[in-house]
DNA sequence: AGAACATACCTCGAACCCGAGGTATAGCGA
DNA sequence: TCGCTATACCTCGGGTTCGAGGTATGTTCT
């Protein structure tokens, strides 16, 4: 998720790693906060991966900055990611928002875009509970616990909110690409 | 999130490994399943660490189960947490269902619950965005781009669904313990 | 001139998680 | 009786993440 959010960021243009952090700070800080001991390691990943290249820069800052720019590689592996998200990029929300985040740098595919729509509809669609008696799924009005009812209700109300969006987005990219 | 939901479980009653195993996919798993290789080592953790013991009864099934029992460290440890989660259990939605989902453990606590509810609306209501323009946070209004947009608009929707249940369930809390 | 802060990068150990694989037994149908 | 499936548990290696710490240099305030 982490590797989708820098590739994602170093699509739209060359940023060093301070700035990646920033970028990335505003993305999932308030949620998921990232510390340098993460990302900096990261960033080496992607680098002997050869998805990005870093051009060391005697700048007039601090440090010497090291720009990092996305290889075609680094370009291509991205938009695959995009094209075929794996399961977990669509049913886990936080990584769902980072596909999400960076799906328009599919634009020149918007017939992929719908596929990748779809199957997180697909995925909102099927009916999931959190609690179960037996098999069935429990809906929220049986929940006596007031916590996990509205557990359900806010999972409910989310889920419909993000169905009423698809099915408009899907309607207008069909629109685009029939 | 795991060790949380694994006390969380054992509080309701002993269970062994394979039916806890059930409970949390029921929980979790539709968005993000939990494998073998994270539960076993999990719960020894949580045995060496004297939050559970395990009771070996020869059943009349398979393999010789090992039934998980809550210590009283366990529960203190379970209780302690539900009454100050981290930060990351406040933020992290996926953490926070998790919170939820056992919050009535502390039913004896009204006063605790309450605080940490007003904890989640604090951080519900703070305007934080995924996108910023300076320091400035950007509305869906103002994205062109359609991912973006909807990505705003779902999190609006979620937090205003959560808020009012909130408010509500707060609200209640208070006449029972004021 | 000195302190404080922001910029910029990096390392390390500990913890954690996952997937793949392995070991059993019980029960059921072919 | 053979194989299949379900139950039940466990290990291992590889990878990821975190927090705490370290090292510089510039800018700003006092």
């Amino acid at each position: 998720m982490l590797k989708l959010a820098i590739l994602g960021f170093l699509h739209d243009r060359p940023l060093h790693g301070y700035e990646l952090r920033r970028h990335l700070a505003a993305l999932t800080g308030h949620v998921r906060p990232i510390s340098d001991g993460t990302l900096y390691p990261a960033i080496k990943r992607l680098e002997t991966d050869g998805l990005l290249v870093r051009e060391t820069e005697p700048g007039t800052t601090a440090a010497p900055r090291h720009t990092l720019h996305l290889t075609e590689a680094g370009r291509a592996a991205l938009l695959g990611r995009l094209r075929e998200p794996e399961q977990l990029d669509i049913s886990d929300e936080n990584r769902w928002f980072t596909v999400l985040a960076f799906l328009r740098h599919l634009d020149a595919e918007p017939a992929a875009q719908a596929a990748v729509l779809r199957r997180r509809l697909d995925f909102l669609s099927e009916p999931a509970s959190f609690f179960y008696d037996g098999t069935r799924p429990i809906g929220a009005e049986e929940v006596g616990d007031p916590f996990r009812r509205g557990l359900l209700l806010i999972a409910r109300a989310t889920s419909e909110a993000e169905l009423t969006w698809l099915r408009g987005t899907l309607a207008e990219l069909e629109r685009t690409a029939p």
